[in-house]
DNA sequence: TAATGCAGCGCC
DNA sequence: AAAGGGCGCTGCATTA
């Protein structure tokens, strides 16, 4: 990576040096919290520890392994459960791992109905919570505080990195586990946390690269939803109706088609990688459409998909997705997806990638030189994932000038890529508010001029005395922020 | 005993 | 034809 304009150093500089006092504010920590969370979580496990020791399976992987049979092996697990005890087990390369053992995922083993592997994983769980997260942030807080620290020279895309504790990865989709460790992240005294994010930044800063118009139009927008459209695709059901049952779709078809289709295929996967995720949704017997008594399965049943297919790499002339599978239509969606709605961003892809192949390089919205060895995805991607975190970064530095001349008290503690976490006095919640978002919405799109989708942010804040786990979203009503 | 590799999994 | 992009951390297994 080289820079190659002389804004692009300065970011990089004037980036340092916010990164560097984020470091140096570190995020409060709910100290009696935490200390009595890893007593209660410690003692979990050596319950569950015992439970697992009580069955009759410890004393087969005793017997298997004798002194060195330890339950936190996944490898011992995998021979005791698939070859001592003859488990059936998936054929097929993709569930190998990359020197060909068994897989011990979470799926893999959840595949083995025994109270055994159920307790052991949820044990597992427990150990993960501990040892990396709540033992994580014990070792490194001072004073009350964690300093985590940022990189900008470390990551292949210019994007940052985060570490002791990496804060960029803590527990938030599962419910459960975010409500244990968000729990430990506080406000300073006499502030609240307040979190700011760019509404998927990539999408909008991969439109800049691709001009694509549809994609713009989807983002410029409101009334438009291109992973409502992408369902209604994928699952044969109307736009109309995906509206009427909005919420429903929300949390089902939508959700699929947003997580398991559309951001995939931006990354680069393919049609027989998406299918079985996307299937494993349609076999949800919980899930059924709105206004009958089918499941989705037996919805799409009724159209003439019976079964998933093969979802086989295709190769030339073989692993043909066959008629009426899920595979099969799933590939009919991909194909009317990139040459049909994004047919331009198809064309982009191809140019951008060739032009690498020509030059060696390629260059980012932002000012950077990327030389070097990439494959065809890497060089599609990298510069939408740093620009995108290029956008942040240029909204804390600004942000942080903007509180300092204005001799607010508020500081940037946390950056997540696409979001910045800020310690607020609570007196200062509206005035921070209103000028971060203005930054990010405003001057940022003046400054750079290769942005030409509008950005948007999401504010969230937690009550005063609140945690991480309490962050909510606020809106702007007639220019006072409040509860959305 | 220390260093390294691998697999798994948390986040965007 | 393609073959999900980017990280950091842990525990266990293997190698030096």
């Amino acid at each position: 990576m080289i820079p190659t304009t002389a804004d692009a150093y300065q970011l990089l500089h004037d980036g340092s040096l916010a990164l560097a006092r984020m470091e140096e504010n570190g995020f409060c920590i709910d100290m009696d919290y935490l200390q009595r969370t890893t007593q209660e979580v410690t003692s979990r496990i050596k319950e569950f520890e015992r439970e697992l020791q009580a069955d009759k399976l410890w004393r087969e992987w005793r017997k298997r392994f004798g002194e060195k049979a330890s339950l936190g092996s996944d490898t011992q697990l995998t021979e005791l459960l698939f070859n001592v005890l003859k488990h059936p087990y998936p054929e097929g390369e993709e569930w190998r791992t990359n020197t060909g053992r068994y897989r011990a995922d979470e799926e893999t083993i959840g595949a083995v109905d025994l109270p055994f592997t159920k307790l052991w994983q949820r044990c597992k769980k427990q150990k993960r919570l501990l040892g990396t997260y709540l033992n994580g942030i014990a070792r490194e807080v001072v004073n009350g505080r964690v300093h985590a620290s940022y990189n900008l020279h470390t990551v292949e895309t210019m994007r940052s990195s985060c570490s002791d504790p990496n804060v960029q990865n803590q527990y938030k989709r599962d419910p459960e586990m975010m409500k244990i460790l968000r729990r430990c992240y506080v406000a300073s005294p006499g502030c609240v946390l307040v979190e700011i994010d760019i509404s998927s930044a990539e999408v909008r800063v991969a439109a800049c690269y691709n001009r694509d118009p549809v994609l713009i139009k989807y983002i410029k927008d409101p009334t438009t939803d291109m992973h409502r459209d992408t369902a209604a695709d994928l699952f044969l059901l109307p736009v109309e109706f995906l509206i009427e049952h909005k919420d429903w779709a929300k949390r089902t078809v939508r959700d699929w088609a947003k997580n398991r289709f559309v951001f995939p295929q931006f990354y680069g996967s393919v049609y027989f990688q998406c299918a079985p995720s996307l299937w494993e949704g349609v076999c949800n017997p919980a899930v059924k459409v709105p206004g009958t008594d089918l499941t989705v399965k037996q919805h799409l049943r009724a159209k003439g998909i019976r079964k998933l297919g093969a979802c086989k790499p295709a190769k030339q002339g073989e692993n043909e997705p066959e008629e009426g599978t899920f595979e099969h239509h799933v590939r009919e969606v991909e194909r009317s997806f990139w040459n049909q709605r994004f047919k331009v961003y198809t064309e982009w892809k191809n140019r951008w990638h060739e032009a690498y192949l020509k030059k060696g390089y390629y260059d980012t919205l932002t000012g950077f030189r990327m030389a070097g060895h990439y494959k065809r995805n890497e060089v599609l991607n990298g510069g939408i994932q740093g620009d995108a975190f290029h956008c942040l970064l240029w909204s804390i530095i600004k942000s942080q000038r903007l509180f300092d001349r204005r001799k607010l008290k508020a500081k940037p503690i946390a950056e997540i890529h696409d979001s910045m976490i800020l310690d607020v006095p609570v007196e200062e919640v509206q005035e921070v508010l209103t000028l971060a978002h203005k930054v990010m919405t405003v001057d940022l799109p003046k400054a750079w001029d290769w942005l030409i989708v509008p950005m948007e942010v999401e504010c969230e804040i937690a009550p005063e005395g609140g945690s991480w786990v309490d962050v909510a979203q606020w809106v702007n009503k007639s220019g006072t922020w409040g509860p959305k």
